[in-house]
DNA sequence: CGGCCAATTGATTAAACTCAATCTGCGTGG
DNA sequence: CCACGCAGATTGAGTTTAATCAATTGGCCG
């Protein structure tokens, strides 16, 4: 990913992960890295399942992810859920709030999470000052509408290990992008639970399709993590596209 | 919807799609409406299947669906399809292309259509002198993502019946927004296998399902249409909340 | 040591898929 | 004008996948 010499000599483990994502886009001049540190200037915390965003409510804040994960769903009137998207660190909630009052949906902390909250007039000033910037949340907007297309595409037409797989591999590619993966070594947060929600998949299914995985021995289970054993064989079975979280454009 | 003094004394018939939809939103001086009909002087046609975006290849150019439907779809290795929605007139695809020089998604024409090629650069321009039509197109891209998390909650948590209701609710809608329904009665030129390539069922499945909302005398199916025979009891038996293609913010 | 949340397992039911025809409306060529 | 062909819609029958209901287990914290 970032071996290029000039990046390898510049320090980096102070960035925001945010800063971290653009700066694997583009290559960003010290204004504009310190603009956007400044941005997530307004810290606040969400403990382990609170909702910091609610569908319906007034919504006028955008927020940046600055560690943790955190789940974007919606309750239907039965009570039936469904998680839309994982917000990872450097991830932006609410980016394009302006006109519409009304949050379409609900977010949760599915860790304890810190965010930035974010005035989204400040946004809109980034397009006037800053255009590399601008072009790079303009490309943040569109790998979020190609990870809600993949979510699409699971849920529609793949079976349940592949959903499983494709969700798994989608996860460690953007979190490889933000260098919080080791190896192939992945962060589970979620509960089985979770899982069923993000998938359209029953708790008990969830669990015998992980069980299924494992006897493949495609994956390895542990407490709050997962090991995928084989990247190559999980993307086959699961039809994983890993062009569509792209890592390097221009 | 627009029934202000000031809009009925307004000749609005000349209007593009695109236009319409923002005015609904947002009261555009001469000079914005003069800018946003420019844009779209550059005008393509597509005939009815023929593919105008294609998944990994190279994507520079932003279009403005002027009158017609298209899809927007991924294409599996196992040949299976999903479409991840529709783009009616008024409709903008690839807004958001700037860096990514690769589409994440297929676009084709289900009728015959009129396409507006626009330079993503002109989009840019937008942001830095109308404000007010970029407050517009982020409100444009803030519904873009409704819309597909609808369609992942279609997915992942309804039953074919109500998914079938979700749909047609929400295309209902969204013509509505633009002017093109006759009352309760909703222009259908996709066939039954785009509906299941759409809905994540099959073929068969679709037809039944069909057969079931009409035997419940909830639609009445034409030819190229369909009626929404009760809008209210669709809306609940789908749980379909209308909020999220909200018509009227600020 | 309980109590609780999450994970696991078994048994049965229900939803949706697949395969295989058949039907229908419509345009085309003879 | 009509037979033919084709795409799209419809129907039947049997199979597969996943949901539901119902316990049970495992770990962890107070």
């Amino acid at each position: 990913m970032s071996s290029g010499l000039i990046a390898d000599l510049q320090p980096v483990e102070a960035a925001s992960a945010l800063v971290r994502k653009l700066g694997a886009l583009c290559l960003m001049s010290e204004e504009e890295i310190a603009f956007m540190e400044g941005l997530q200037n307004n810290v606040l915390e969400a403990e382990k399942g609170q909702d910091f965003i609610e569908d319906g409510a007034d919504f006028r804040t955008t927020f940046v992810v600055l560690n943790g994960w955190a789940i974007r769903y919606c309750l239907l009137p039965s009570g039936r859920r469904q998680i839309l998207s994982y917000a990872l660190p450097g991830d932006i909630l609410g980016l394009h709030v302006n006109f519409r009052a009304k949050a379409t949906y609900s977010a949760a902390a599915l860790t304890r999470v810190r965010l930035a909250a974010v005035d989204p007039r400040r946004m809109l000033e980034i397009s006037q000052k800053y255009p590399i910037l601008a072009a790079g949340l303009s490309w943040c907007t569109a790998r979020e509408f190609a990870i809600l297309g993949d979510q699409a595409v699971r849920l529609g037409r793949l079976g349940a290990q592949q959903r499983l797989a494709h969700l798994l591999l989608e996860l460690w590619h953007r979190l490889e992008l933000i260098g919080k993966n080791e190896g192939d070594l992945l962060d589970m947060p979620m509960t089985q639970t979770d899982l069923a929600d993000t998938l359209g998949l029953s708790l008990v299914h969830i669990n015998r399709s992980l069980m299924g995985l494992r006897k493949k021995g495609l994956v390895t289970l542990h407490r709050d993590s997962i090991r995928l054993n084989n990247i190559d064989a999980l993307s086959a079975m699961a039809e994983f596209n890993p062009e569509h979280l792209a890592e390097f454009s221009i």
